[in-house]
DNA sequence: GGCAAACGGTTGCACGCGCAACTGTCACAG
DNA sequence: CTGTGACAGTTGCGCGTGCAACCGTTTGCC
């Protein structure tokens, strides 16, 4: 089946546009209150995030499961580093790498931002019904099956 | 009902994380066929979008429907009018602002880029059973509603 | 054992972006 | 008709980012 003059793209509801709006919107409203509670840009962020739930993962398993560039999670850990919210220690096995952990403050900050997250994400998702929620959440395992998104096994 | 201790943050459950993953993924492959095949980046491909879908609408209107910031729009503008892909003329009704129409080898260009666009879309979605498809965009809805990303009436 | 390729992580550089400040125009109040 | 605030759009500037090149380490091959 061959349609002729092919259809129009209509940008608002054209996938990846979609996503890519409702991904910054969500992300600038985010920041926000990172930034303003814990002082924290959104790479500093999502080390953060990834860290506190793999616990001595290294810098290369923080881009790999977050897609983000190796050198954008280099500086945002440095940055931690120097505030003293996350530490490295050497490994022994692999003198390259170095694992990351959070610190007592690291933890204690840790401990605010989760609670802070999950409200947020509940009151992103109050407009769905519970079948609407597992629906959409569906479609974003599909999506991300077909990107190759899968979860990175933690180290 | 409390949850003591709160529930943990699974990032790759967490949907503000899942979202702009997913938008960077899918937004770096388009944006690799876009610069190789027409040489537009990101910014200059959405004015493209928007001007062949909403003829003569101005900079403003793109920045409100695109949701990306004036000046990001303004340079994209400036990019695609000296390559002769879009002009513009002054508005007889206020000299202010100024509508953004394809010149004929915009419209060679966007002709090109619509059925690339909507195949690519096709392909994301390939994953998903007409009725996850479905229940995926109505949560992309819902969202949308939240944020107050309504669709802008075109002018 | 020794060399080359691959890997973890960092840094110099160029560039695109957001912010704030600006120009020119319009609307509305007095 | 004059002034004030709002708006469309542009530009200078500082900063974060991605790219490429780099260092030190490990792995694999002969």
């Amino acid at each position: 089946m061959t349609v002729r003059y092919g259809a129009a793209l209509r940008l608002a509801s054209f996938v990846p546009f979609r996503l890519n709006r409702l991904a910054a919107e969500v992300s600038q409203h985010l920041s926000a209150i990172y930034r303003g509670r814990f002082a924290l840009e959104i790479p500093e962020w999502r080390v953060m995030a990834t860290v506190g739930q793999d616990h001595g993962c290294t810098a290369q398993h923080v881009a790999d499961s977050t897609r983000m560039h190796k050198t954008r999670v280099s500086r945002a850990i440095a940055h931690l580093i120097r505030r003293r919210l996350i530490e490295r220690v050497a490994s022994t096995r692999d003198r390259r790498e170095r694992h990351l952990r959070l610190t007592r403050s690291g933890r204690r900050m840790y401990a605010q931002l989760v609670p802070l997250a999950l409200r947020r994400e509940r009151a992103l998702l109050a407009r769905m019904s519970a079948s609407e929620r597992r629906g959409f959440r569906r479609g974003l395992d599909r999506l991300e099956e077909f990107l190759g998104l899968q979860e990175v096994r933690t180290p």
